[in-house]
DNA sequence: ATGTTTGCAAATAGTTTGCATCCAG
DNA sequence: CTGGATGCAAACTATTTGCAAACAT
């Protein structure tokens, strides 16, 4: 990431703070300003260490929260565990999925527009790619109340 | 599902873990045939209450330690939670994950193809759309040899 | 000032492992 | 028979909560 492109991504993250009403802590600042610079998709653990170097008395769970908060404001998202556990699937056709953001549940779909979709071809090069789904998230109908 | 398809999917089963040397056993066959059973992508806990009406003294790590192995031999696939921990993401534009089912790091890409895809109607009328994600799943490039 | 955030600690939830016994092949 | 599977227990990892002190506004 470019320097500039850097500190605009703090600007952001500073509007985005106050649009929520939260304050521009420290903490959040170098906790967003790691994550940023990290490339690959941390781990609450993996970031505490890195924000332990500049902070050495920050909590492991300033770090949790922190990081859950900038997934609530829209400024991070969680790509991996969202909810506490694992969840099976047994459904081997292919099909894509609706995360509901609110309850959790998991909605399957087919479409073969989306069955059909090519593989970019610079990542066909580099990776075996054994299976391909959209995942579309938002609120199911009984949350929209 | 229907009942012909059901029998079906049982007998695939039966052939599926033969062709992985694994032995057939009651607990795997109601294991299975509960997950096929549930249409919500149940967590292993929601799976282990089901299970355990139909077999009382099976215990819950076997529960557990079946789905794992299920989704190893390929009959069934995790849907959330995939390592132990949340990942986080400060990427908020739009991009498309690569996830090594061997060593679980997640690569971003973009592509325009994917980025420009339509919501399905019968999706885009049922529920709000928040977010749209390609998410592929193979062996990355480190992880081949 | 004051209400949010932090750090600490403890509780809870989810996952993994070791091992003796059991059973499907 | 026999090696893999199961059940039990305990360890371990991840997540959440309560609360007093500290801090940003």
């Amino acid at each position: 990431m470019e320097k500039i492109e850097h500190e605009r991504a703090m600007d952001s993250f500073r509007s985005a703070c106050k649009a929520a009403g939260l304050k521009v802590t420290p903490q959040r600042t170098i906790i967003y300003n790691e994550l940023i610079a990290s490339t690959d998709h941390p781990s609450i653990d993996n970031l505490y260490r890195r924000v332990r170097k500049l902070l050495p008395n920050i909590s492991f769970d300033t770090v949790y929260r922190t990081v859950l908060t900038f997934s609530q404001i829209g400024i991070a998202s969680i790509v991996d565990g969202y909810g506490g556990s694992k969840r099976f699937d047994p459904n081997m056709k292919p099909h894509h999925h609706f995360r509901c953001i609110n309850c959790q549940s998991i909605i399957d779909f087919y479409h073969d527009e989306y069955d059909n979709m090519e593989i970019p071809p610079d990542i066909r090069e580099r990776f075996t790619v054994l299976n391909k789904r959209v995942q579309l998230e938002g609120i199911c109908e009984r949350c929209v109340s």
